[in-house]
DNA sequence: GTCTATAGTTCGATAGAC
DNA sequence: GTCTATCGAACTATAGAC
């Protein structure tokens, strides 16, 4: 009889493989790319080289797949906030606060995320993720619009400006070496930034 | 007596070596980064592979300077249109006009430059020259706060925000497959949005 | 799992400069 | 005559197809 893989076998590589991501994870937060060498994330996750190899083609896979589980809660979390209820602007303003105060309680891992130089297929997902996080905005300015609170503009386009503006202001802070978690100018900043952006009359 | 590399050799070493940047940047703005193999390169500038390697130890070296090469150019274009004389917003907008006006207008050559995946050496140069971009708008804000024409505000956040902002937006049309020339609407938004950001009062 | 195509790199030969 | 610039075929690695 061949060799079947029963439930109990999967239930363990599931857990395997999660282990593996989120060892990755805590590496990617202290050291970045570097840290997440396949020995390390394997040493972290209390597993061998090998089976790192069993669930990854490779490195680069391990680490884009990596990069989508990470991103992913982000998207989460911004997209929470955002349909909080609330006078809209307010709730832009929630997703821009949400995005940047999630990304300067773990700068390391922001920096990860939003900037640091890694190679062309993270690259390809950091492309896709911003789309996601601009749709999310593109929404709630919509009906900002529609509801006459904000002046017409293109939903797509503005929202492109907030998240890309977002993404670049943090990378400032987060590119410092010296992680001056005292920083309290950034937050306002940008928040009056967005508010201005939108045309928001109390601005 | 040894052998010396007159000048008229070391002229003619510059001349080819412009030769290949200038082709790279060539296939760079019709195919991108794909388009760039040493090969074709090579081809393209009249010469041999093997003289491609006399000027670069590899390609991923031929590729950074190609890009720095590149880049180097819209950053004096933009500073230039900094210190065109006029009212300080005004000049704020030209700077942003004049950026995505001339990627508008080489829509594959500005992906590369903007967002194209890459391995991470040109990330790396990426993020320096988007602080450069930056430190750009920021002297004219500075400017502008001084004079009392903008609202009060930190200088580098909110150059960093527009910048963000620009980029981020560019790269919506310069992603779409079927470039539309015929994109009338962004331009105009990007200088609403600058405007509205900055604070200012016509706006 | 092997085979094929493609792309980066290397290197020995040739031509030309000193 | 020696050294170098140039060339391009050969080599190597990798990705994708069957």
């Amino acid at each position: 009889m061949p060799y079947r893989r029963t439930p109990r076998i999967q239930a363990r590589l599931d857990t395997q493989r999660a282990a593996i991501v989120d060892a990755a994870t805590e590496l990617l937060a202290e050291s970045g790319y570097a840290g997440c060498s396949v020995a390390a994330v394997a040493a972290k996750a209390g597993v061998s080289v090998g089976s790192v190899y069993r669930h990854f083609p490779g490195k680069a896979e391990l680490v884009a797949e990596l990069f989508r589980v990470v991103v992913s809660r982000e998207v989460a979390a911004v997209d929470e906030a955002s349909q909080r209820p609330g006078e809209i602007t307010e709730r832009i303003v929630a997703v821009i606060e949400t995005f940047a105060g999630r990304a300067m309680k773990a700068p390391r891992l922001a920096y990860a995320l939003l900037a640091e130089p890694v190679d062309a297929p993270v690259e390809a997902e950091r492309l896709r993720f911003r789309r996601a996080f601009r749709d999310i905005v593109a929404d709630r300015i919509e009906e900002g619009v529609a509801a006459g609170v904000l002046p017409p503009q293109d939903p797509h386009i503005t929202a492109a400006a907030l998240v890309g503006a977002a993404a670049e202001v943090l990378i400032g802070p987060l590119t410092a070496e010296n992680t001056d978690s005292t920083d309290t100018a950034t937050m306002p900043a940008l928040c009056t930034f967005t508010l201005r952006a939108l045309g928001d009359a109390h601005a």
